[in-house]
DNA sequence: GTCTATACGGGGATAGAC
DNA sequence: GTCTATCCCCGTATAGAC
């Protein structure tokens, strides 16, 4: 078995699962589909992953750890709670556009994953959802918003996350536009949009 | 082939269905495990559907159905726009909690559809979308709100749609707090919320 | 690191008796 | 309408040569 999580070879494998995860689901998708994407016979496959469930695993991970740091780059430059805020939105969808598959799958797939990688990929989104928390509460601080913090990142993060179901870039509406309309709709702005 | 579809047994395995596949998925639910829920054989299965697609299809569409009921009861006998879209809120909630297993499955096996079945559940879909385009175009037309009405709609109906990923009722928040904070976002009205 | 060959189980679905 | 029996295919994973 190779373990060498980082290596370029293997980080290729992942985003090839990751397409056919996300275009047929992962329980569809078979060992020998896979193998076939990548170019190998499906025994090869498991000299690169213990079991099927790893794969999944590790698209997933993938998909969050760049989102975390996409979104880390995105405002730490930032003062002002409500560009901060803009930026976070902003940096959810474009890593939501950039690694669409990844993130399709671990909004799908997340119960064929064991109850250990589960656990491990948990960490990861309450580290990352705990941004969106920080900079609610800025918002707040600043007087731009009252009430419910907890439910407010859930509604601006649920709308975001079901933009996979419907938005496809460069159909009239540019991802600016609707970052820009989920900011007023948590900041109970006007409507600024089109 | 038994081609009743509205007899009491038919809904009791489609209910039935509906709850495995909501707890396990589609693709690692077994005939033989759906077989022993309803408490038959496995082959006895395959005289009330034709196949195992055919009974995804049933669980997704009784599912529609209701909702599309629920949503016009609620908002038949009011007027006011801004009521109209609360009731409206209000019934998408108590559907998606009443028949979670069907929506979870309508959310997360789409894939698993034939074409066919795809496109006739896209019709429903589409019907029961249009009463929220209705509403919230009459919220346009008293004032209540501006600018992209379709954005509006799906950011709305993914909030709400995502909920079955983080809302458990009786944990602190009753739906209808919910269903407020939702319009309140939407029509951008300060917060109402605790 | 990839190959070939294969084990082993379980998948959906059918046939025909009762 | 349910049963038993069974077909046939394809799923994941392994072993050992190269």
């Amino acid at each position: 078995m190779n373990l060498n999580k980082n290596s370029k070879r293997r980080k290729e494998l992942v985003a090839i699962a990751a397409r056919l995860f996300c275009d047929q689901g992962y329980e569809s998708t078979t060992v020998r589909m896979l193998a076939d994407a990548m170019g190998i016979k499906s025994g090869s496959l498991f000299h690169h992953f213990n079991d099927k469930q790893e794969i999944l695993f590790s698209v997933i991970e993938a998909g969050m750890q760049h989102a975390m740091q996409i979104a880390t780059q995105a405002i730490c430059e930032l003062e002002q709670p409500r560009e901060r805020l803009m930026a976070l939105a902003r940096a959810h969808l474009s890593t939501l556009l950039e690694d669409r598959d990844a993130h399709v799958v671990a909004i799908y797939e997340w119960r064929s994953l064991t109850e250990a990688s589960r656990q491990e990929l948990v960490k990861l989104r309450d580290a990352y959802e705990s941004i969106w928390s920080q900079v609610i509460a800025e918002c707040h601080g600043a007087g731009l918003i009252q009430g419910n913090q907890g439910l407010q990142r859930r509604l601006a993060l649920g709308a975001l996350n079901w933009t996979v179901q419907w938005y496809r870039p460069g159909v009239g509406l540019e991802p600016d536009d609707l970052a820009a309309e989920l900011v007023a709709m948590v900041l109970r702005e006007d409507a600024c949009g089109k």
